[in-house]
RNA sequence: CGGGGCGUAGCGCAGCCUGGUUAGCGCGCCUGCCUUGGGAGCAGGAGGUCGUGUGUUCGAAUCACACCGCCCCGACCA
């Protein structure tokens, strides 16, 4: 019985046996982890950290994440997508050519090789690709082509947290397609996104397909798969009564049309002394905040803009960008809105105002609001856009609220936080272009090819799963991405009968084709439940007194702790039966 | 980078404010006994440049300054 010589099919060594297993689990939880996944990963004896947002997988951590890889090669494949592996060092010469090595910001790691060139780690692929495709395709015949691969990026985050959820090293899936024309395109996209709603039921998690900001390019081509879990750093919007599901950057605000029949009111100052924040106006006019308008400076790539919002509303800078079309939203300081406006905060309005003004849509909709009066200690009541004021342009500005309708079909929606997994986005022809990537059409003409690329963070599903499932024991694993699916407790090592049976039913279970984990350390019970628990392995079959009495074992399933007894022979077709059903789910 | 916090044994911490022998505790680890169905018990033991450097002092884990590292809150993203 040599154990070293065996191998699965997948490489996996065939006999894993804990006592031989680098599976250092921690009873207490390292001071540095403060989220769920984080703290289990650690206890569990997943990783250690090397450095800041650097980590070491160990055994158990790369299984799990050798298993998310797996399915999402295979539905990768399934969708028509090609594997390849482009370097992780990158010359500076691409990336000058889409002008990124100056844009991409210190996030990308630059440094100089022996011969002093310029160099970087790549964080992402598209300059690499883009190079592939206009050296080797050349032809109309030769599209559409995705071509991906699964690789360590390397992104020097300007704060790394949370282990894995945000680290500055990350295993991460991208793709990249290339078609002769949009509509082309947005076929690639349509089965990325149907690939990518597939990868992520086959791991169980609870995900929704938002929409997200695609910037400049606009249209509904971009998506995030979020993973809807407490802890995600995304706030997403999705309706109950519907499909829709919306980045809260770019969920799209829907006018109740109110027919306000109030006739218009002749504009009056107000005395407002002291009284600047929204709430203190309020209070002290006795009014609501749904009757005031703010006025908020922002720098629009340095320019001042304001912008006019309901009270009670907060602007969506990623929407104010986007509708002015800059790079950059900030909101202005006090002084440099007094600098800008010659108005102190506080007092601000529109009515003759001395910068750019754009309205929030609701705004436009209003009738005998309270604004700034532009003068200290004084605000202007019953003012109304249009005869008031004007502004540059109406659109939606604000946040969304829960007390918002859906949309799309007028439901209620709700606010809830997502862990971003996965992002497909239709690039266009932008890198096409500025390398110069083309190829000749049926017409005989040169194309530049257009673009979409599909990322999925590997490495952080892993923990986006954790969170999604666990409890106060540790992980439970959703099955398709346990390291292993079935953990043999031996309770009685030093017990000929038991450790014989135990030896047994881990190898009939080997034989059975499941991946299956013995542990035979010499300790005590409580203490291996501890760990299998702690582990997150869907089912646990225990080989102890019980055994040596009736001569049945225990099987018990990790997520909802139902157990039953029966022999090992059952055992073995039990779990066998419960196990392949799940991993035929493809 | 801005703001807050922390670096003492593999892990979790106390000691520091108010300097003074061999720097403690719990867990883990090693040896032995004992125990064996939910992180046992007893006995013995190994393990520390107190993050680094400079300074103050008769004397520094303890006080000061600088540096390094890590964690948390903000802008970024898979």
């Amino acid at each position: 019985m040599d154990d070293h010589l065996e191998f699965n099919q997948n490489g996996k060594r065939n006999t894993m046996r804990y006592s031989q297993l680098l599976l250092p689990t921690l009873k207490e939880s390292p001071a540095e982890a403060e989220v769920v996944s984080h703290v289990l990963m650690l206890r569990a004896g997943f990783m250690r950290k090397l450095t800041a947002g650097i980590y070491t997988y160990l055994p158990f951590g790369l299984a799990a994440i050798r298993k998310v890889e797996n399915i999402v090669r295979e539905e990768m494949n399934r969708a028509g997508a090609q594997e390849l592996l482009m370097p992780m060092v990158q010359p500076a010469d691409l990336w000058k050519e889409t002008g990124r090595y100056e844009k991409y910001g210190p996030e990308l790691l630059r440094f100089h090789d022996r011969h002093d060139r310029e160099s970087c780690l790549g964080p992402t692929h598209e300059e690499v690709i883009t190079d592939i495709a206009r050296k080797e395709l050349h032809s109309y015949r030769d599209l559409p082509v995705n071509l991906y691969q699964i690789q360590t990026k390397f992104r020097d985050e300007i704060r790394p947290r949370f282990g894995l959820m945000r680290g500055r090293e990350f295993i991460m899936k991208d793709a990249y397609s290339f078609d002769v024309s949009d509509e082309a395109a947005e076929v690639s996209y349509m089965k990325m996104y149907e690939a990518y709603k597939r990868i992520f039921s086959r791991c169980g998690l609870d995900f929704r397909a938002v929409q997200a900001d695609s910037g400049a390019i606009g249209g509904s081509f971009s998506h995030e798969f979020m993973v809807l879990a407490k802890t995600g750093e995304d706030t997403i919007v999705i309706c109950k009564d519907c499909e829709y599901a919306a980045n809260m950057e770019k969920a799209v605000v829907k006018l109740t049309p109110e027919t306000s029949t109030e006739p218009l009111a002749e504009m009056e100052k107000v005395e407002t002394p002291g009284k600047r924040k929204v709430e203190a106006v309020c209070e002290f006019l006795g009014i609501e905040p749904s009757l005031l308008v703010k006025t908020l400076v922002f720098k629009a790539d340095g320019q001042p803009v304001a912008v006019l919002v309901r009270g009670d509303r907060e602007v969506e800078e990623v929407k104010l960008k986007n509708l002015l079309g800059v790079a950059d939203v900030e909101m202005a300081g006090d002084e440099e809105v007094f600098k800008a406006t010659g108005v102190p905060t506080g007092y601000l309005g529109p009515v003759g105002i001395r910068v750019r003004v754009v309205a929030d849509q609701e705004v436009a909709a209003m009738r005998n609001f309270y604004v700034g009066g532009n003068e200290k200690n004084y605000h202007l009541k019953n003012v109304n856009f249009g005869r008031d004021f004007q502004a540059e342009a109406v659109a939606d500005l604000r946040q969304i609220t829960p007390g918002d309708p859906c949309p799309a079909c007028g439901g209620q929606l709700k606010l809830t936080e997502g862990i971003e997994v996965g992002h497909v986005f239709k690039l266009g022809t932008g890198y096409s272009q500025s390398m110069n990537a083309t190829f000749q059409d049926s017409d005989g003409q040169e194309k530049h090819f257009v673009m979409g690329c599909y990322g999925i963070g590997v490495s952080r599903v892993v923990a986006a799963a954790i969170e999604q499932n666990h409890d106060d024991n540790g992980i439970i694993f959703p099955i398709p991405l346990a390291p292993y699916t079935v953990i043999v407790l031996n309770l009685g090592v030093k017990d000929e009968a038991i450790s014989a049976a135990a030896e047994k039913v881990y190898r009939d279970l080997q034989a059975a084709g499941l991946e299956v984990i013995l542990d035979d350390r010499d300790e005590r019970p409580g203490l291996k439940f501890k760990d299998a628990d702690l582990l997150g392995i869907p089912y646990r079959l225990t080989v102890g007194n019980s055994f040596a009495k009736s001569g049945k074992v225990e099987v018990r399933s990790r997520r909802d702790g139902a157990t039953e007894e029966m022999t090992p022979e059952e055992a073995v077709s039990v779990l066998r039966e419960k196990l392949l059903a799940e991993l035929m789910k493809k």
